[in-house]
DNA sequence: GCACTCCGCTTGCAGCTGCTAGCACCTCGC
DNA sequence: GCGAGGTGCTAGCAGCTGCAAGCGGAGTGC
């Protein structure tokens, strides 16, 4: 069942705009607060989270600094960055060429807990 | 000496322009060709380069596939990401996708203490 | 009742992004 | 000379981004 692209792109807005939502949501933080902390009107932060408008770069990093999360993770979320894969954090903390066994070994195990911690908690994760 | 902020944005314009200009140098192509193949016009990548206009993320990502280099590349170039100064293991977490924005963030904090504390025991780590 | 503060949203619009049509210039082959 | 193909750029403009002004609603205190 293919969607007609109109309708894909606009998904794609909700879907940034749901995750915005979302991480507010989770920070409990008004609308208003938001748009403050990151520096953007608020009217537009309502109509980004509505998927109405799809912000520019700048903007999801304004919005990531009022979040206090990563510019990365919304960026994800918009479809300008690619997401790795499942298993690439466990590969990259294995290779990482500036830590020792010992510092890897636990890295590995806090990711591993953390993981667990997400699996057991709530079969979706939250992202 | 202080540049007025008009100047600094204009520099910024110019940097990711004279890298995608010095990218296409080096493959070996005209600007039409990099415009065809990146699925831009010409006219407006000819401004891009010249620093004129200041191209989106989704402008930013086709020249990074005509140009058969990572968006990411241009994104920095560009002020959208920060070169992270764990590089690859940091990426990976920020992008991670089985992981919550605050899961994300304690990673993050324990990897870098661990690097602080490597650049501490010897002067020159391997790197 | 009123005034105030907060909430999220609507509307109109200035300025920007990215495009098309077309220009001037160059080289090559006839 | 000409035409064809290539080069990078100018100019005008449709549509979009992000904003300010303001709305209706909710809650609180007088």
């Amino acid at each position: 069942m293919d969607k007609p692209l109109d309708k894909a792109v606009a998904d794609l807005g909700r879907d940034i705009g749901e995750y915005i939502r979302q991480q507010r949501s989770t920070a409990k933080i008004s609308l208003r607060q938001l748009a403050k902390l990151a520096g953007v009107s608020n009217p537009y932060l309502s109509q980004i989270e509505r998927g109405l408008r799809k912000p520019s770069a700048e903007i999801l990093q304004q919005i990531a600094k009022g979040l206090r999360i990563s510019a990365e993770a919304l960026y994800v979320q918009a479809g300008f960055l690619e997401q790795r894969e499942g298993g690439a954090l466990a590969d990259a903390i294995a290779t990482a060429p500036d830590l020792t066994e010992r510092q890897k070994q636990v890295l590995l195990d806090v990711y591993e807990s953390f993981r667990r911690e997400n699996t057991a908690t709530q079969p979706k994760p939250e992202e």
